[in-house]
RNA sequence: AGCCCCAUAGUGUAGUGGUUAGCACCUCAGGCUCUGAAUCUGAAGACUCCAGUUCGAAUCUGGAUGGGGCUGCCA
């Protein structure tokens, strides 16, 4: 760190690209600020769960800090205890922990600092900063004017600092009623900053912490609690989303008058950045409630959730979501992020890291006519197209397969190159195998299909250097394994969801399908392309050799889907064309 | 209504007085392919407006317009 400081010859474009933060540390770093420490720190308070709005929050500081070679702190903001507990603090350094973020042994709590954080207020009451006032909720808030017209100040306001001292010193021995005396700041009652108006600093509420209990009874609140905390902790840049913004001044005010009387010694700077939105999401706590209330999720972990824990539990890996945040930047402009990024995000660190295999989620039966009855061959398949180093695994072949349903068609459109009648096309590392026969009862419900095969394009490729124009994917059909697939899709059906009306009642169908024998060694969360399907993960708690529980993360690009929609609808019932 | 913040393709972002205004996702067309995947090539697509400063403005200044935030003893 003692490295010669030659600002001078520093070339000054060196911040191109950067974010405005960015810029910021390092112009700080340059001017020698904070003796070119950088120290940031993710606040959290510990009454809810992380979803993917935390999840730009905790890789901003965490990533900021690791670029500047500095320090990244995880501290709890628990100065409520009315709506906090240990369950949410171990939940969320898991899932920060869990992002990659790492705060070594820098774990703080806010309660840890109750006994300082009073010292700080007896500091403000003696110098004549600080009041004990008397008034109600109700009053209090009367008095606070509106956005139009100023305040009025307190009655209270002009006690003397003895008589504030005794009285704050009674407030925590438990004298007064809960809501009966809070401390305030004495600073601007006609502020246009409504929360410069004498804001509240500390609250009688007899309610037991978790984690001090009953030590305390009086409370500080978040904005004597979370600047003071920076301060201690040598925060240097305290990154918090827009709506602090108003608090700034209100943050600036304390530690100022606090360094003026020599009780702090250091001033970390608050700033701030738009958080993020993400389209067919909500991260609205109380909306996401109504929905695990309500059960349409089966809980804040349910894969479908904005959640960390959801995101986790339904496949998506951190480094997609690092990969996401890194691409969607950072400004202060209100954003609203196509949910298609994350899912491309998550496709493509998916198709590096997931070994493929064959599944069928909707079964065909298809009987190789030529093909002897009793016979089983155990075909070589690599695990990863695009990496040798992955090896292979067998798979067996039989007489009798599944395909997926939407791979054969009877009278396909023109644009259908899948399996036909008459058709030649290729099983997925296997054989090219012919239709020649649809089997169906007398509904004209089709049973199974009859293939013939060429034994001599064993593998998938053809001697004759003869070409088919689909490849599809097949199961031998005893010796598929069933699985319990849970097909995850949107949570809600609207861009811009307002809640529990746009609930997308398909965003879950859970369905028996099958799955390749080798499945049954699979480990917990590992992550699996199914070819042609999408990407599945093996349910890192509900996973087991006797019942293989898969969740689908997301399904593959799917150009054909796309093709059909432009098709001219199939005349079958009458459609409105809606457009 | 008062104060504060923001404004570049559909979305997100780069651009710091001279650029054919760059990139990513999306969209469209095509190539390649044992995944209609991946990949490759190409196309379409933007500086909110009005004044001012300047030889020259997306960039600086002023105003307008549009969007967002702020009236918990929540964080």
């Amino acid at each position: 760190m003692k490295t010669s400081n030659n600002i001078s010859d520093k070339p000054e474009k060196d911040d191109f690209g950067l974010d405005f933060i960015r810029k910021i540390i390092v112009e700080d770093i340059r001017t020698n600020k904070n003796e070119g420490r950088v120290h940031t720190r993710f606040p959290p308070e510990p009454n809810g769960w992380m979803h993917i709005g935390h999840a730009m929050a905790i890789y901003l500081s965490y990533s900021v800090a690791q670029e500047y070679n500095g320090l990244f702190n995880l501290r709890f903001d628990d100065t409520d205890p009315s709506k906090e507990s240990m369950d949410y603090v171990e939940a969320i350094k898991e899932d920060v922990q869990w992002l990659g973020a790492e705060w070594e042994d820098r774990l703080y709590f806010a309660s840890d600092y109750f006994e300082k954080l009073y010292e700080f207020a007896v500091a403000l009451i003696k110098a004549g900063k600080a009041f004990i006032c008397d008034l109600s909720v109700e009053e209090i808030r009367e008095q606070r004017g509106t956005l139009t017209e100023p305040g009025v100040n307190s009655p209270y306001r002009n006690r003397s600092a003895e008589e504030n001292f005794d009285f704050f010193t009674r407030m925590r021995e438990g004298e007064f009623e809960d809501g009966s005396k809070v401390l305030r700041a004495k600073i601007d009652m006609t502020s246009p900053n409504l929360l410069m108006r004498d804001p509240i600093m500390y609250r009688i509420k007899r309610v037991s912490h978790y984690r001090t209990g009953t030590e305390w009874i009086i409370y500080p609140s978040y904005d004597f609690t979370h600047g003071e905390s920076d301060a201690i902790e040598g925060i240097t840049h305290s990154l918090c989303s827009l709506e602090f913004e108003t608090h700034r001044p209100l943050y600036d005010w304390f530690i100022d008058e606090l360094l003026a009387l020599g009780t702090l010694k250091h001033k970390p700077r608050q700033i701030e950045f738009s958080r993020l939105n993400v389209t067919y999401t909500i991260t609205s706590k109380r909306r996401l409630l109504e929905l695990v209330k309500g059960e349409y999720v089966s809980g804040w972990d349910d894969p479908r959730m904005p959640t960390i824990a959801g995101m986790r539990k339904r496949g998506f890996p951190a480094s997609a979501i690092r990969t996401f945040l890194g691409r969607v930047g950072v400004t202060k402009r209100e954003k609203n992020i196509d949910v298609g990024l994350l899912e491309a995000c998550v496709r493509d660190e998916l198709d590096k890291e997931a070994n493929r295999v064959l599944a069928v989620l909707n079964p065909l039966r298809v009987v190789i006519t030529n093909y002897p009855e009793d016979q089983v061959e155990h075909l070589e398949i690599p695990n990863h197209p695009k990496d040798e180093s992955r090896g292979t695994r067998k798979v067996p072949f039989s007489r009798v397969l599944y395909i997926e349903q939407e791979d054969f068609m009877e009278d396909p459109p023109k644009k259908f190159y899948r399996l036909t009648p008459g058709r030649e096309v290729r099983l997925r590392n296997a054989y090219f195998i012919t239709c020649t026969d649809v089997k169906k009862d007398e509904s004209g419900k089709i049973l199974e299909v009859h293939c013939t095969y060429d034994p001599n394009t064993r593998g998938g490729s053809s001697p004759d250097g003869r070409k088919v124009k689909a490849t599809i994917h097949w199961l031998s059909r005893d010796h598929a394994l069933k699985a319990e697939i849970r097909l995850y899709d949107r949570l809600f059906n609207r861009e811009d969801p307002l809640g529990l009306l746009d609930y997308n009642s398909d965003s879950l169908k859970s369905i028996i399908g099958y799955v390749e024998p080798s499945l049954k060694e699979a480990k917990p969360a590992t992550h699996y392309q199914f070819e042609r399907v999408g990407y599945f993960f093996a349910d890192p708690e509900e996973f087991t050799k006797k019942k293989l529980v898969i969740n689908r993360t997301i399904t593959l690009r799917d150009t054909w889907a796309r093709i059909k929609k432009q098709l001219p609808q199939p005349k079958k019932k009458k459609q409105k064309i809606k457009k």
